[in-house]
DNA sequence: GGGTGTGAAACTCTTCACAGCG
DNA sequence: CGCTGTGAAGAGTTTCACACCC
């Protein structure tokens, strides 16, 4: 959103502006911004700059965040190459798969190494957030592997509720959950 | 997670045991259930068959709903291979792609299309619900044209915020999103 | 003038506690 | 007895309105 209007080369946006492209309303952004400072200008609006700046501090996405991905298939792949990860400081810095004909290969420049080799590689790499992009049948498996290799925040892609210690949190992407959503919305009008 | 249930051989579950699996406290489930009608027995719990397919009813899931997706990258690759939309009755009836190359093949079952073609096709297979995975670039251009073909619910994964009409539903999954949510989440304990 | 930041009101959502039924 | 369904209390969130500053 922010990245539109940089381009547009805006450099002071309004809180009804935000509105429209965000979808929540005015006061509600205005509220949630000055929740975390005072950003804005009176009269002026936020700095697009200064915003983007702000929000990266605040989400921790200043500094550098190494990532891993569990599993090249389609949708490894996908997620490896996906744009919207590369906007900010996030990397992936290796991926892993069971399937020894991957092994060795690079996807979006990343390499694909074993499963076996995970806690070492997490550790060496300093990985602290691990995607899994697994099979369903596999995912718990893998997620007390990466739980066992330190991890403390996942993404979890696979269509399954995983069990993980209190101190691990888990993100979970269940696509099928969107299209029910969707589809609930279309029978009540 | 009831598809857990349902696979170990359980017929009744109590809002105790739903709220270890989900995450939501047990008042919170008994409620949210009680909203939409008196499903559970007292003293037992909520049969597991029964439950399954009240929530199937409510999110209108037991008629068949016929889905499209935009873009065969390996994203919607891997959307159109995905296991979780198969256990629904929800299903892809036709794929578009813009890349010549790509026209006449199949994916997943699913035939690949031109995108000139959408707007007959999407009304010949009767197309209620379209997925875009395509470039960020690309989108707003998709979205106009199935809206243009009278779609009127659209899940969105191109990293972009994208203009519809009020009566169109757009739901955004940035993936995103959910690595700053975590990484926020990692850097405030 | 224009738009932020914020107290106060309105609303919604969650939790608690328990009556009541199987 | 065990667990649902739900009124009432409590917590949290959103909206409104406007003082204040650029």
């Amino acid at each position: 959103m922010l990245d539109i209007e940089a381009a547009q080369g805006t450099t002071d946006i309004s809180s009804a502006r935000l509105s429209r492209l965000s979808g929540f309303s005015a006061p509600q952004v205005r509220r949630d911004l000055a929740y975390f400072g005072s950003f804005g200008k009176r009269g002026v609006g936020y700095s697009v700059r200064g915003l983007r700046d702000a929000i990266g501090t605040i989400l921790g996405m200043d500094q550098p965040m190494n990532l891993a991905m569990v599993g090249v298939g389609n949708l490894g792949r996908a997620l490896l190459a996906y744009r919207g990860f590369a906007r900010q400081d996030s990397q992936f810095v290796v991926a892993f798969d069971a399937d020894a004909r991957k092994i060795g290969s690079t996807v979006a420049g990343v390499s694909v190494e074993p499963v076996g080799k995970m806690g070492r590689l997490l550790r060496e790499h300093d990985v602290r957030l691990a995607i899994i992009a697994v099979p369903a049948t596999q995912a718990q498996d893998v997620l007390d592997d990466l739980v066992g290799a330190g991890i403390k925040a996942i993404l979890n892609f696979a269509p399954r509720v995983l069990e993980a210690p209190d101190d691990v949190m888990v993100s979970n992407v269940d696509l099928a959950v969107e299209v029910e959503y969707l589809s609930y919305s279309l029978a009540n009008r």
